[in-house]
DNA sequence: GGTTGCGCCTGACGTAACGTGAGGGTTCAT
DNA sequence: ATGAACCCTCACGTTACGTCAGGCGCAACC
């Protein structure tokens, strides 16, 4: 009641080279031997395999996989409950890159450019657990984050089109400002940094001044966010945060 | 307006190292330089950037990635349509494992022992066609196997009735063969196991002579299977084992 | 009863996609 | 003008196998 390592490849569909491999690495040795040296392998082997396989697809490394399943303490219900909990999060994670992919699509399918800023943030979805941490770290505890996220998923082609050209007329305006070497705690530099306020009010979450001159320190702080409106008008990110400050003090 | 390969790792969430690599298989090659011999990325630069990525998650090899991107005739909108489909497809093919692990895991707190078909189904994840099927994925077919599964998901009561009504007949003549004292490698047991071989084709899934001898295997490997065989009559799993090779053979 | 075919064995080298320094220029703020 | 941060090019290391090569074990076939 053993089965060979062909026919154990064929019922879980990997390579014998596979459980050579396994076997050699100490993952999954075959319970017994034929006397001619020949692998059997027993149904606790194959249980043992399907748990290999699971975090395997899971993304660990065999070498972890097996100090997990060697752990003494771990029946296969602990693995399971386990296994269970990385793969529900790792469908959500899916889902957000699907939602992405769509967004890039909508957003493609009306020709708008998306920024370089813009292309990544969507990409944030399948980035790093670090960043993830980064991200609610910086957004205060993830709820406008949240908000931002549920709104901007339900956005269609059209709200689309009229975010990225009041965004472009704020931009312009602050461009303006910037270039008619008005000073940003000035009148119309504070009007144009209130007018952003709203527009991240309207689109994307509740910005208080708070948050607001959070956003300013962020666009100065992180290079991405430099880089974008340095690349519009170079000096334009600190002459920015200097206006949304004035703007947040008044 | 280019960013350096910090920045460009920082955004996409990838090392350096990696970013380096993909310009030596000339996978992604920054678009410009400086007189110092450093990296610059265009938003274009960017823009494949993602691709490759999402490609990558998907699964592809590098070198396919590059054939796949160089193709003259596809534009973005057409690479992010083929995502789209790609990712779906794989985010039900996840739901399924995890369904899979939670059928796994009740009939584990319940201690209920699994019924052969329940066995397979937990076995779900990693059955060759599901090889196959990942196969077929990457090459961009199938269909075959979305195909038998939404069947099955939209199974009636009606649907399963017959279904039973159809096994337990093929069930019944396997076992007047076998009574009768026929050979299994004659023309009547063949004929059966063809049939058999068929219903799991039109039931559940396309099933290759090749995996049904796996199958033929399970019957006399697994405890479960064959005790139910040999629990209709004695003898009747490894009967019907050599019928299946006899019949996979020819 | 030799041989043919298939499956299995053990090395042993190959490969993909990077990781990880070594050694040495570049840029920029202080 | 000097240290910190960033960049460059080799170049060898690593993981998880793929891919032969050379040879044994065994059931079948002539």
């Amino acid at each position: 009641m053993s089965l060979s390592v062909g026919q154990v490849s064929r019922l879980a569909g990997v390579t014998v080279r596979t459980l050579h491999h396994y076997d050699e690495v100490g993952l999954l040795c075959p319970g017994e031997r034929t006397a001619a040296g020949y692998r059997r392998y027993t149904e606790a082997d194959l249980i043992r395999l399907q748990q290999v396989l699971l975090y395997r697809e899971l993304g660990f490394a065999l070498e972890e996989i097996a100090v997990i399943l060697d752990e003494p303490r771990a029946d296969e219900l602990t693995h399971l409950r386990r296994q269970h909990e990385l793969l529900v999060r790792k469908s959500e994670r899916l889902s957000e890159v699907i939602a992405a992919v769509e967004r890039a699509m909508e957003a493609r399918t009306m020709s708008v450019t998306l920024t370089p800023a813009e292309r990544l943030e969507v990409f944030g979805g399948f980035r790093p657990e670090d960043h993830e941490a980064e991200v609610e770290r910086r957004w205060g505890g993830g709820e406008q984050y949240e908000q931002s996220r549920r709104r901007v998923a339900a956005y269609t082609k059209a709200d689309w089109l009229q975010l990225k050209a009041e965004a472009a007329a704020v931009l312009g305006d602050l461009v303006a400002v910037f270039e008619a070497g008005l000073p940003p705690d000035g009148q119309a530099a504070m009007e144009v940094a209130e007018r952003h306020r709203g527009h991240i009010s309207r689109w994307f979450y509740t910005c208080t001044y708070e948050i607001h001159r959070g956003l300013g320190e962020l666009y100065v702080m992180d290079p991405r966010f430099t880089a974008y409106f340095d690349g519009q008008v170079p000096g334009l990110a600190a002459y920015f945060r200097l206006a949304i400050t004035a703007n947040a003090r008044r």
